[in-house]
DNA sequence: GCCCATTTGTCCGTATGTATG
DNA sequence: ACATACATACGGACAAATGGG
């Protein structure tokens, strides 16, 4: 049990080159998600947090502002600042962790097609996955975007083993494919695996998503198998906020 | 599959707070991760990144220096810019799914405490969690920071019942607390559950795990019961660029 | 060696946003 | 509200290195 260096706390705020009222903004939004700031209570003075992170008036004036502007507090000339009653939260959405719970998720979302390959591809790119079985000959790319109630809420890239997308190219092209793929008949899925990471959001996902550049996004990268060969891939991307994953520990 | 509006480059990039130079240095990073940009391969020309992405010459020389810096590219005087061959990659960290690996992972990483309580609290946090099971009459709490290498890995918040934790204390203020209830003989783990959600890093656990403000986490609330109560309740945070999360879909 | 197109490196002037006191 | 300082972003001009004919 060491006793780590650590910086303070003006040290990490301006080793960041994102603007530091936006930083405050950040923290004191995690002030009030964690209920250090609680409903309807007041939240420290401008002079009170101007000592404790060191920064000017204006730019706390700045960074109280944005929150404001989100709903989580109001302000009163003379009266103090005040943490609202009812916080504005977002659906989380379960990123499934078996396959039935895919086609489950599938089913919810709409599909808006981005970009659809004309033309099969003869390889995959990297799964970033262990995979040591059969590669199908060739594969049909497609760009879509998977919305619920008008919210976009899944960025994806797929890619359908050619021969498959030929026999169901209507379906394909109209819902997510793995609920194409669980309504085949005599299609059994042998081998399915995923792997979950977090990064930022390019350019083209964010416009897909309504996002800013390098927002943080859960990339979703998940192949499946028939009995012979690897028949779907796909490199999904997820807003965060919306991203949850709870599970039994104690199965 | 209907045709979604969508926001031209130039929309997206301006509507983020993000310097500009960062943002285009996020996007040429993922060009290379993703393989759009391939090892030795050479990259557009300044000219040609200009007219595609509608910004200044030195906006892109910024966003580039920074892939130099980090050691992504080489850049040469009349030559060109080219990718290295030899990325620089980081360790990741595979978040546990069950209890087994939750006290493997436990058993891996280093402990240092950041602040430990003196005395016994009697509630907890709110656990972010359906639980319907009895709480025991006081906690501990322990904040402390897990390190693998050197390298600060896990910021915890970790919450254990009081009784327990006066019996074994040396061994709780030493080590991780799942690898202590793992070898406590006699207790037996009935529940657990697991939550994962993605935020931004507060100030504190941005100072502990050397990371900007905002920058993402994984933040993973977990809790344990023996037979009869809740004797371990944990808010953990990881850095993202850390995390991930593989498994099997067809179990 | 020489010219030339290409590409990166450097510098200037100006405008805007951020942060301080 | 104001004066000041600094980083960001633009557009332009020119220098320096490279490689091909």
């Amino acid at each position: 049990m060491a006793k780590p260096f650590l910086p303070n706390a003006s040290e990490v705020l301006s080793r960041s080159k994102l603007p530091l009222y936006l930083q405050l903004a950040a923290e004191f939004r995690r002030n009030i998600a964690q209920g250090i700031w609680m409903p309807d209570q007041q939240i420290p003075s401008l002079e009170a947090l101007m000592a404790q992170y060191q920064v000017a008036r204006m730019t706390l004036r700045n960074a109280i502002g944005i929150l404001e502007e989100e709903g989580y507090i109001r302000r009163g000339r003379g009266k103090g600042t005040f943490v609202q009653r009812n916080i504005p939260n977002v659906t989380e959405l379960q990123i499934p962790s078996n396959w039935e719970e895919t086609v489950a998720l599938s089913d919810l979302l709409g599909t808006e097609s981005i970009a659809d390959g004309e033309h099969a591809i003869a390889s995959l790119p990297d799964l970033g996955m262990k995979f040591s079985g059969q590669y199908a000959k060739a594969y049909r790319h497609l760009c879509r975007l998977h919305v619920k109630d008008g919210v976009p809420y899944c960025f994806s890239e797929v890619y359908l083993a050619e021969d498959l997308f030929k026999q169901h190219k209507a379906a394909f092209l109209k819902a997510a494919a793995a609920s194409v793929i669980a309504r085949i008949p005599g299609l059994k899925i042998h081998e399915a695996r995923q792997k979950i990471t977090i990064s930022g959001a390019g350019i083209e996902s964010a416009r897909a998503l309504n996002l800013n550049v390098d927002d943080s996004v859960a990339e979703v990268r998940r192949y499946a198998c028939d009995k012979e060969k690897l028949i779907y891939y796909a490199r999904l991307e997820f807003p965060t906020k919306f991203v949850k994953l709870e599970f039994d520990l104690c199965p």
